[in-house]
DNA sequence: TATATTTTGTTGCACAAGCAAATATTGCAC
DNA sequence: GTGCAATATTTGCTTGTGCAACAAAATATA
C-alpha cells in the first residue's frame, strides 16, 4: 500500500460522501417539491434554469446539460411541463432544427411559489446532514465554494 | 437583498455544483462499468459495500441506505445480482424478518475486475471536471475531506 | 447543383425506480 | 397467551429514463 493506493482510496471515499449527500438532498427536495408544488426535482431544475437565463430561452440541449439528463428524457420532460402550461416551445427562426423553451406566466408563478419550498428544504437537509459525521466536512465545504457570490 | 438572501443563494449554488459533479461522475462510471463489467453503478455500489463489510453480510435496509434506494428497488436489485450468482440471500437466525446478503466467490471475482475500472473512471472524470471552472473548487475540496485516511 | 456528413430534436422499446398494499415476524401491553 | 403496533421484506402498478433508430435541417464537399 503506497501513496498511489491511498489516493485511489481517498477519491473513492470522497465520491461515496458526495453520492450520499446528493442522495439525501435529492430525496428531501423531491418530497418537499412534490408535496407542496407538484414538481419533481428535475422539473424544478428546468424552471429554475429558465428563469435564471438572460432572455428566458434555452435550447433543448442546454436544458439536457443543465439537468444532467439524456436528450430523450429532456424531450419528454419539456412535454410534461408544456402540457401543464408552465412553458412553451418556440421555433428558432435562424436554425429551424432548434427549439427554444420559455417560461409562461403560469410557469414563473409556480416557480415563485416553489422556490421558497426548495430553499427551505435545502437548508433543512444541509443542517441535518451536518449532524452526520461522514457528511459534515462536505456540508461545511459547500458554501465556501462560492463564498464570494 | 441582505445577508440572509445571500446565504440562500450560496446554498443553491453549492447544491447545483454538487448535483452537476455528481451527474458527471455517475454518467461516466455508468458507461465504464456497464461496458467493461456489465455492472450498473448501483450494482457496483452493492458489491463494494458488501466487500467492505466486516462479516461480509448486510441486511436489506442497510443496503437500501448505502445505495440511497427505496426498499422495493433494493429487493429487485438484490434479485438481479442473486440471479447472476454474484451474491446469496441468507436468512437471519435471530430475527427471522431479516435477510442477510453475502458476496459469492463469483461476486468477489467480478468486483475485483470492476474495481480498477471504477477507480480509473473516477480519476479520469475528476481530472476532467477540474477543467470546468464551476466544478474545480468542489473537485479540489473532495480529497481534503478524508485526507487523513 | 447534387450529395454526403453533422447537428438537433423526437419516438419505440425495455428496464429500473418509487409508492402503496400485502405478508411475515417481532416486541409490548394486558 | 392474545391482541396490536412496529419493523422487514416483497409484489402490483405506474412512471420516468437511457439507448438505438429515426426524421429534419444545416453544413461541407465535390
Amino acid at each position: 500500500m503506497g501513496i498511489k493506493d491511498d489516493a485511489v482510496e481517498v477519491r473513492a471515499q470522497g465520491w461515496r460522501t458526495l453520492a450520499a449527500l446528493h442522495g439525501l438532498i435529492e430525496a428531501e427536495l423531491e418530497r418537499s417539491l412534490q408535496g407542496q408544488a407538484r414538481l419533481s426535482v428535475v422539473e424544478y431544475t428546468v424552471l429554475d434554469a429558465l428563469s435564471r437565463q438572460d432572455g428566458w430561452h434555452m435550447r433543448m440541449q442546454q436544458l439536457a446539460r443543465a439537468t444532467a439528463l439524456s436528450a430523450s428524457a429532456t424531450t419528454r420532460l419539456v412535454n410534461r411541463l408544456e402540457d401543464r402550461g408552465l412553458l412553451t416551445r418556440i421555433l428558432c427562426a435562424d436554425d429551424r432544427r432548434g427549439i427554444y423553451t420559455e417560461l409562461t406566466d403560469s410557469g414563473s408563478k409556480l416557480l415563485a411559489e416553489a422556490r421558497p419550498v426548495h430553499d427551505a428544504a435545502l437548508e433543512r437537509t444541509l443542517a441535518e446532514a451536518q449532524q452526520v459525521p461522514e457528511l459534515a466536512p462536505l456540508v461545511d465545504a459547500l458554501p465556501r465554494l462560492h463564498a464570494g457570490v
